[in-house]
DNA sequence: GCCGTTTTCGGCCCGACTGTTTTCAGTCG
């Protein structure tokens, strides 16, 4: 994606010009640029053909230059000099945890240190003392650091870090003299993946609060333990910051510490302007506090509605709720059913009537139980015979279930040239037929995108599942041209999925908010192999509303008579 | 390098913690 690319290497320029000393608010102009062309929902190229690319916040006339030369060339001249004014290494080092552009900068011109293989010489050799500004402690630091990045875990899932915020929310609140206590950061803003956990707390007893904080059980390592804030390692390598503020801050406080950071900064811009100052104890005017106690407080200081922590990257949202626009955003409780369910049929672990009980449990009013067709082996896919019997069960089920409606499903295969491996005279009987790529993985882009659309062309494929294939940790997200398929997916009212199992989040938030975008209305299903699975619908839940999606963007949010004629082509 | 109902030049968010340089720079978020 050549979003990702620019972005890259706009990132890179920063990170020269840092070592190199330059003005720091280039610098950060070059950051601002990567951050907000990563959260853009249309590609550069799209945007550079109709010559729109300076109404993106934080392009202007340079960079929209140095994006056409790379749409044009494949390269940015200048990014190319750059690189060839410094060692190749010297980047590497910035990714030590408390080495930053200054350190590196000293230790190149002092010591010739071209990258982290020279640094741990040089540490080992004793070389580091005696450089002014440098003493024992920092060289231990830089070691840690050093074997911190060696074995440097990588961003959770967001399934994962919200496992691990909740224990220590948990053992947060059990500690005498606190009052309040939430997860903040990018944990609380739910992106799909999370590096780092941010907790926030009010307390009477700030120091005892922290003191409590960095001996807790998971705790590894401390990494800072101040009288606000402390920092520690978990023995998963996890890094968990937490601030402790009094209670009229807290809603400042978690504003800032939930971020995004260049929301943060717009909203300290907006302030400015009013003549307030914003940080994370409250909007001030001069000295005298004037909000701070609430998020929603606060946000109405500086003229605007509440925002949801999903939405807050600097996206547009900030201009909308100033004209108190944002859409409602959809939630929990809009959800009516699950579209893709499996049950023991084929490869999930529990009867179509246990899948149903939780579904009913969870206060549905219908699940389509979708288990795989006949070419997928491993998967105990379904003959034709199979699915007659299985038809049976669900409407035996369906006599006996009161204000629920267990759907006839499947979720069958595309082939590697688009086609479906059921005929039409099967695909016909179905309630829902769920439609997915799980091999063929390989084939190029424009293969990949062909395959999707015919899919999307067939008659009976309602929802296409996992577009994107993405496995967390084990398969990276093959390459689609997303628009290309949406324009087909609307031309023949098909859905795109958001998968809400773990390891998938497949559509992103990006993607969902380009489908909205582009007037697709999407299906949010958990994917569930098992009853306890089905509690996974909060993730996709997340990616839909990161994905600024409100309840009439999602069709599983339909009550089920208006679902069934919505599944109709 | 970007940006503009005070500005096309002169600003650019704000603060905590650490280590070291006894008053602050570097790093981080």
């Amino acid at each position: 994606m050549i979003n990702t690319e620019i972005a890259e290497i706009f990132r890179q320029i920063a990170q020269i010009l840092e070592i190199k000393g330059e003005n720091v608010f280039k610098i950060r102009a070059y950051e601002r640029a990567a951050q907000n062309i990563e959260g853009l929902t249309e590609g550069l190229k799209n945007i550079a053909k109709e010559g729109r690319l300076t109404e993106i916040s934080g392009i202007g006339k340079d960079l929209s230059n140095k994006i056409n030369e790379f749409i044009k060339t494949g390269r940015i001249q200048a990014y190319e000099d750059l690189k060839k004014s410094i060692p190749g290494g010297l980047l590497e080092l910035l990714n030590i945890p408390s080495v930053g552009p200054k350190t590196v900068k000293l230790l190149y011109e002092q010591l010739k240190i071209k990258n982290i293989l020279d640094l741990e010489k040089a540490i080992a050799g004793g070389k580091l003392k005696g450089i002014f500004g440098i003493k024992e402690k920092t060289i231990e630091n830089i070691s840690k650091g050093i074997e911190l990045l060696n074995r440097s875990s990588e961003r959770m899932t967001l399934a994962q870090a919200t496992l691990l915020t909740e224990e220590f929310l948990k053992s947060l609140k059990d500690i005498p003299g606190v009052k309040e206590v939430s997860c903040a950061g990018s944990l609380r803003r739910q992106k799909d993946t999370v590096r780092d956990i941010d907790i926030l707390v009010t307390s009477d007893k700030p120091q005892d609060l922290m003191d409590a904080f960095v001996r807790l059980p998971p705790v590894k390592d401390i990494i800072a333990h101040g009288e606000t804030k402390s920092a520690v390692r978990t023995k998963d390598d996890v890094q968990v910051d937490c601030r402790v503020v009094e209670d009229r801050s807290f809603g400042a406080a978690l504003v800032y510490f939930t971020g995004a950071k260049n929301f943060n900064i717009k909203l300290r811009h907006l302030a400015i302007k009013k003549g307030l100052k914003v940080n994370e104890y409250g909007v001030f005017r001069k000295e005298r506090f004037v909000s701070g106690r609430s998020e929603e407080e606060l946000l109405k200081t500086l003229g605007m509605q509440y925002i949801p922590p999903e939405l807050r990257e600097d996206g547009g949202e900030i201009e909308l709720a100033l004209k108190n626009k944002l859409p409602h955003l959809i939630e929990l409780s809009d959800i009516k059913g699950d579209l893709h369910v499996h049950s023991n049929w084929s490869d999930g672990s529990n009867s179509i009537a246990e899948m149903v009980e939780g579904c009913v449990k969870r206060g549905y009013r219908y699940a389509a139980i979708t288990d795989h067709s006949q070419s997928l082996k491993v998967a105990h896919g379904l003959s034709i015979a199979d699915l007659n019997k299985k038809r049976l069960e669900i409407e035996r089920l369906n006599k006996k279930l009161r204000n629920f409606t267990v759907l006839f499903g499947t979720e069958v295969e595309i082939d590697s040239e688009g086609n479906i491996d059921y005929k039409d005279g099967v695909l016909k009987d179905f309630d829902v037929v769920v439609a997915a790529i799980h091999s063929g993985f390989k084939q190029s882009k424009e293969q990949l995108t062909r395959r999707m659309i015919k899919a999307c062309k067939n008659k009976y494929v309602r929802i296409i599942a996992h577009p994107f294939g993405r496995l967390w940790g084990a398969r990276e997200p093959y390459e689609l041209d997303l628009d290309e398929i949406l324009k087909v997916a609307r031309e023949t009212n098909t859905h795109l999925e958001i998968n809400s199992f773990p390891d998938r989040l497949d559509l992103n938030d990006i993607h969902a908010h380009r489908a909205k975008e582009m007037g697709v209305k999407l299906a949010i299903n958990t994917d569930a192999h098992a009853l306890e699975q089905l509690g996974t619908i909060k993730y996709g839940l997340a990616m839909a509303r990161r994905g600024w999606l409100s309840a009439e963007d999602v069709i599983n949010t339909l009550p089920l008579d208006i679902l069934l004629k919505e599944l109709k082509k």
